[in-house]
DNA sequence: GGTTACATGTAACTAGTTACATGATTAG
DNA sequence: CTAATCATGTAACTAGTTACATGTAACC
């Protein structure tokens, strides 16, 4: 699971750890913040299996390989903000104490298999969260799968609630009856949310 | 986390353990399903501790102590449902096998204080909801204060989802952009279920 | 008499956490 | 010069999981 997020995010750009983490806690959203007690360590399990290679740590080189990619964004743009940073008084952050990681080759297929193999993405939500922000990488029809996969999961989960709610709704208090409402509601707004995720991509080429 | 749990049915009524996960697996709803290998273990610490004890293993009593406590639905329907189950065919299934816990007073206190301690019960999600599922037992401001403290961690969670996606919407991709959206949305809906918890409490003496 | 559901338990593993230890760099 | 932030890492612990091992009782 962790180590997805991690190949997810260097297959867009070179990270360190420090920076890898904080992508994980604020652009991923409430899911998936990890500490640094189980990043590091994920990071050396990736290097020692060739997933990853650390692409700079000392003060080698300048360090000028790929400052920034960003996928979408103005290309123009993001290198004229980084020359900015440099002229004015940063001398561009030596980096001498930085590890930065940067995707292997083997890290690419392994980011495709992780990706890929269907095994529990669809009953672990934060597994299936994790998936969706990646999913722009699977190809279309492995992409409605998944959607779809998962719709079916929540439509029983939903049913099997629902069954249960009703045949012991009397013995229980209000508080839990008002927790399982809520969560009922949940699922019904998370299934017309893939609903539409699942219309958008049946009618459109993929977006960008 | 699955002490609480454990402590909190068995403060209802005397349940042997695989009663237990089912009550755990589908009372509870898609939260806190748990599996039997921590679920025994569980129970095994909670005995060692005295926190719970064995009421009947082997055949040694009738065990027509208690046999069903609804503390809501009327208790005179399930006494004559218990009766008519053991009439038909059902020799009442002599528990030879089986091992019911029932919770001790130490057992009790250590409920108590495990639904009181705030400590991490606001920031994580499913503790959260376990703890609302028991919360009838905490005395009414305490309860209040629980809800309260969940809304501004959840109103705290938004603002910061909110920001961090406006000032990064651009190099987002359309998946990611629809699941933060939805995030925000679950958070929102979230919030207005807990602002009815709250008026509901403030307003009226706590229902049953 | 065989299949299914009930029932308890252990061992090895998974996937993280917190707390600690250490040190470099930057800003005021 | 000192505090905050950046940065990496380790050790001990937490809270569960799956797979295995074992056996009973009910159903047809």
């Amino acid at each position: 699971m962790l180590e997805l997020a991690i190949l997810g995010l260097l297959k867009e750009q070179e990270l360190h750890g420090y920076e890898l983490k904080k992508r994980l806690t604020d652009a991923l959203g409430a899911f998936s913040s990890v500490s640094f007690g189980s990043l590091y360590p994920a990071l050396a399990r990736l290097e020692a299996a060739g997933a990853v290679r650390a692409v700079s740590a000392g003060d080698s080189e300048p360090v000028l390989s790929s400052p920034v990619v960003p996928m979408t964004g103005s290309i123009a743009g993001e290198a004229a903000a980084f020359r900015a940073r440099r002229s004015t008084t940063r001398p561009a952050r030596s980096s001498r104490t930085r590890k930065v990681y940067a995707l292997t080759e083997r890290g690419g297929q392994l980011f495709e298999e992780l990706l890929e193999t269907d095994s529990a993405s669809v009953d672990d939500d934060r597994a299936f969260n994790l998936k969706l922000a990646f999913c722009r990488y699977l190809p279309p029809e492995r992409r409605l799968g998944l959607f779809e996969q998962r719709r079916a999961l929540l439509v029983d989960r939903l049913a099997k609630a629902r069954s249960n709610h009703r045949s012991r709704k009397e013995r229980m208090d209000l508080y839990t009856q008002s927790l399982l409402d809520h969560g009922t509601e949940t699922t019904e707004a998370d299934i017309s949310w893939l609903d539409r995720l699942i219309a958008l991509e049946r009618k459109g080429g993929q977006p960008s």
